[in-house]
DNA sequence: GCCGTTTTCGGCCCGACTGTTTTCAGTCG
């Protein structure tokens, strides 16, 4: 029985801790996390580009690695990981994940304590057999246990509809502060990742003292996990992890830059400057010697904007969603990387319900909010008949909707148009949830996998490509199901739903609601690439959902989308075109 | 173990903070 990508990634990042914890060389501990993280980040079968022969043309995927995927994908097993497990307790890896512990620490608790779970680890603490270890102490112990408590408290990575409001009320007050000269989240939030770890807040100032202060003071923080001149740490009551950091004005860019990440752009723009004889860090470029070893005389360049870290190197300026070492270093140098899509050049939202089915607003309260927020032309699209949990709407109730839809349509003249459309089901069994005869009744009609969810690849691509050519589907709403934190995505045959959607010209959607963020980027990457067409739409319950379409937009930028791949960036006149030529 | 506009060997980021050190190791990002 063969893995699937995720199942892979996961082997290979628990490989990585083994080795750490074993004491191997720290690069080859590295190798195996990247490829891991390469891994989780495609958007591919990796048994179709194995087949292909494609796998070390992946970024860290070398001969070695492409193997061990390779025995995996044949046997649903890995020798190397099994012969690691019975050298390194696997128990092991989990104690890493507590906050404070590392490979050092998890191994001394194994060799002395003969301690390999967390539940034994915990144990431990509470006899005060962790404070005895060399090295340790009462703080260390008592760290450890605030760890395995946070540990069983998380519930992962928060989602970034969460975290960001949170984040950015917490730098709106920071900057409020007289002290305060500039201020930015940086970090995964302000690459627009789906999940955040914990978020970054940078602050430039001349005194960090005050800023420091009021942080941790916050009235909503649980508990304080650092508290240094320049740095903080704490742990909001939401369980939010919050760094904040001080600096000054004068070394902003590089340490936006620095603290924005990922790791591996990061990485690699310190390679870029090594090569042109610089080091770089968060503080400044710094002249390096033949053995990049940092002269200490000459003067350092310091950068107060991002826009001259990457002018230092040469570089066209990296927007903050392409920095996943992904192609876009490589683009920069080149200067041509793509202009993304931004929230202004959306002027329609093609998905939206009313009190009909499921949204808790009526119709016309929903054209009037979306009339607020400047759209030209939407689509009112509720649920299908067969979501009875959602009050889909029967035949008799879709057809007397859309005839109010046009008497509202009419009424509205000029300031918007508003469309007649469903959000039909695609059933369990892969038929469609109204007849034909009905759909031609609609002006814009969007098909949706709302249950059926865990069937295997055959049937759920087949589900999907027969909705992708009914003639009168014009849209793939949420096209992988998945929701976070809990619902995976469907298992499809992605290259299979996108050609069809191509030589369809259906549209696939990006839901912007930041627990669905579906299409993922990395597909959105693949989908615009191959030219299919994308909407990003905010699939409102209720009118404030209407102001999710940013989240849908920056999903869409870590796609390297831009505006001519969406379709609700089109006038009103050529989306109207579109419709009747497809029609 | 991966990688290459100084290439197939020799690199691979490094500074802040914490707690235990009495000069530093481990962790984290």
């Amino acid at each position: 029985m063969s893995l699937s990508n995720r199942e892979i990634a996961d082997i290979f990042a628990r490989c990585a801790d083994m080795l750490q914890i074993r004491g191997d060389n720290i690069h080859r501990v590295l190798s195996y996390r990247r490829a891991s993280e390469t891994i989780r980040a495609v958007p591919r079968d990796l048994r179709v580009i194995s087949s292909d022969g494609g796998l070390t043309d992946l970024s860290y995927i070398g001969k070695t690695i492409a193997a061990k995927i390779d025995e995996m994908l044949e046997s649903g097993e890995l020798d190397f990981y099994n012969r690691l497990k019975e050298e390194v307790p696997e128990g092991l890896v989990d104690i890493m994940h507590i906050n404070g512990v590392g490979p050092k620490k998890a191994k001394l608790f194994w060799e002395k304590l003969e301690v390999t779970s967390v539940d034994a680890l915990k144990i431990a603490a509470d006899n005060d057999k962790l404070a005895e270890l060399p090295g340790m102490g009462v703080k260390s112990q008592q760290k450890i246990l605030d760890g395995i408590e946070a540990l069983s408290r998380q519930t992962g990575r928060a989602n970034i509809g969460e975290a960001l409001p949170a984040a950015q009320r917490i730098l709106d007050m920071l900057l409020e502060l007289p002290q305060a000269r500039e201020g930015a989240l940086a970090g995964s939030i302000r690459r627009g990742r789906e999940t955040i770890g914990d978020v970054d807040i940078l602050i430039a100032a001349d005194d960090s003292g005050p800023i420091m202060e009021r942080f941790v003071s916050m009235e909503n923080v649980a508990r304080v996990l650092g508290h240094g001149p320049t740095k903080s740490s704490v742990e909001l009551l939401s369980g939010l992890q919050v760094d904040a950091r001080v600096l000054a004005k004068a070394r902003w860019g590089t340490a936006l830059n620095y603290f924005t990440g990922s790791l591996a752009h990061n990485v690699k723009m310190r390679q870029i400057a090594l090569d042109q004889g610089l080091s770089l860090n968060e503080h400044a470029f710094s002249p390096v010697d033949e053995n990049k070893a940092i002269i200490e005389s000459a003067e350092k360049t310091l950068c107060d904007s991002e826009e001259k870290v990457y002018g230092t190197l040469g570089l066209q300026y990296v927007p903050p969603e392409l920095r996943e070492d992904s192609g876009e270093i490589e683009a920069a140098r080149e200067h041509r990387l793509p202009r993304l899509i931004e929230r202004r050049d959306i002027v329609g939202d093609l998905h939206m319900h009313s009190d009909w089915s499921d949204g808790k607003n009526s119709i016309r309260e929903m054209v009037d909010a979306c009339v607020k927020r400047g759209h030209q032309y939407i689509v009112i699209t509720d649920h299908s008949r067969s979501l009875g949990i959602a009050n889909g709407l029967s035949i008799e109730r879709l057809l007397a909707q859309a005839e109010e839809v046009r008497e509202l349509n009419d009424e509205m003249g000029e300031t918007i148009h508003v469309f007649a459309g469903t959000e039909m089901d695609i059933k369990a069994d892969g038929s469609l949830d109204y007849p034909d005869e009905v759909l031609v009744e609609l002006d814009f009609v969007i098909a949706s996998l709302h249950s059926g969810l865990s069937q295997k690849r055959e049937q759920v691509t087949a589900r999907l490509l027969k909705a992708i050519r009914n003639p009168y589907v014009r849209m793939i709403g949420h096209p992988s199901a998945r929701q976070y934190p809990n619902r995976e995505e469907v298992d499809a045959d992605w290259d299979a739903v996108l050609a069809a959607a191509k030589e369809e010209d259906t549209i696939l959607e990006i839901n912007a609601n930041p627990l669905r963020l579906d299409l993922k980027p990395e597909l959105a990457r693949l989908a615009k690439e191959l030219g299919v067409k994308l909407a990003i739409n905010t699939d409102a319950h209720r009118v404030a959902h209407l102001d999710l379409m940013e989240y849908g937009v920056t999903n869409a930028r870590r796609g390297w989308v831009e505006a001519r791949h969406v379709v609700n960036t089109w006038s009103l006149e050529r989306f109207n075109r579109w419709l009747s030529h497809k029609a």
